[in-house]
DNA sequence: CCTTCGCCGTACGGTTTGGTACTAAAAAAT
DNA sequence: ATTTTTTAGTACCAAACCGTACGGCGAAGG
């Protein structure tokens, strides 16, 4: 407990994965953080300054244009790490990147990160790994935006923030909702209305509990599940 | 012109960039190719056995589902190389690749390549940058299957194709389009009537001719345009 | 306690797109 | 040259979804 940078305790797969050779090229370097709801990470354009590694909490990759058009293109948990194009020698962001559900987790600064990860050939292997399974993750979402009816697109976004909670409970209105799925509010209340009627959830103001998972699964389809498995052939089970 | 692995009259836009002190490990490893429209490139779930550098042509990603959902993700000329997932250190296929107009390029067996990336920081960072712009590509196409209407998409789709070609004539059907698109093929055919009658486009049976690009881009609004300025910025103007 | 504000339920007409299908025209095959 | 196949034009109804809007209800704040 005297030991300053113990990994006790870390939940993140990816700093649970790094070697023993190579945690102090990140270690001494990460910084606990609280990530409150909303709470932005990357700004378009912008330079990104540090990675976070979620401990807790889903973060929103959103895509924007020049005309503001806006839609999710992926989302980050306890499994992955925000700043992805840090990863890749780029330290601009593209997109928006903010939390949605409010948690913890650590970040490190972007220049210690690429200096790690150009030092360390595992630690390299590692974060690439992620970031493929992230990729992934945004050609399915081209997939499901192309192809899926509103209710598939929302229930496949409910398994996936539900794989990223500890809990059932959803704390998000229906207005952030339907900015993520690119829908009008009006259509994911008359959804997520449809769920609860055939009781796959239950919802209260500001808040969606999943009650049903399985049932969920079966309106999302095959639109959800590849990029998990992938995540899972990627980075090992556990 | 004895000279084995001479790099003149190569077109692609990596391979150009690759520095000659990192030439000699990629250089000697390619195989010129020619590629016919609809040649298979990779196969979901097989290894990728090589990498191809295309110097002519047009390569589509088309992204499937355990339903036979698909939807192209992304799409691959003489600036990049199929299998990204090589450059993150993966040799598995997650998506149909294939020849959507035919050309030719250099091919590379996976192993040197991903050796070469291994050795050559510089290479390395030439590659992941490479693979940086596909996924803002991928990114983007997100955001347009969610949120354009099809004329947006099918203008955006031409433009992109027309960057990485050397002609006005796009040589597919509309079927094929559609594919792409994940549409109806008659909504295809009812959108490039629109575009002919407008001018923009001339047409012939499995052929299509720009004849308007400025109109085409002012139709694809802010749908195009970021995933190739940020590839410039990624990979310098030239 | 009462007001204010954010969130949700609902509605309605209009647009876009899907599903399907039939025919004509062009190209390819025999 | 004739037949077969592929591609394109068109049409029709149905479903999904959008834009918009309005009222009610719950929560937070004065």
């Amino acid at each position: 407990m005297l030991e300053a940078h113990a990994r006790t305790g870390i939940r993140n797969r990816l700093l649970n994965k790094i070697g023993l050779e190579d945690w102090d090229l990140i270690g001494p370097h990460l910084e606990p953080v609280t990530l409150k709801e909303r709470q932005v990470i990357e700004v378009p354009t912008k330079p990104i300054t540090h990675a976070y590694f979620l401990e807790i909490g889903v973060a929103s990759v959103v895509a924007v244009d020049a005309e503001d058009h806006r839609i999710e293109v992926g989302v980050i948990g306890y499994e992955g790490v925000t700043g992805v194009p840090l990863l890749m020698g780029d330290n601009r962001a593209q997109h928006s990147t903010y939390m949605q559900i409010g948690g913890s987790g650590h970040r490190i600064p972007q220049e210690p990160l690429r200096d790690a990860i150009a030092k360390s050939e595992g630690l390299r292997a590692l974060m690439l790994k992620s970031a493929q399974g992230f990729l992934i993750q945004t050609a399915h979402t081209a997939l499901a935006n192309g192809r899926a009816k509103l209710e598939q697109r929302l229930a496949r976004w409910l398994l996936m923030a539900h794989d990223r909670m500890t809990s059932d409970a959803v704390p998000l209105t229906h207005e952030f909702l339907a900015v993520m799925l690119g829908v009008r509010r009006a259509g994911v209340t008359v959804a997520i209305h449809g769920f609860e009627r055939r009781g796959l959830v239950t919802t209260r103001r500001g808040q969606l509990t999943l009650a049903d998972r399985g049932g969920i699964e079966q309106i999302a389809g095959s639109f959800y599940g590849t990029p998990e498995a992938e995540l899972k052939r990627l980075l090992g089970d556990k």
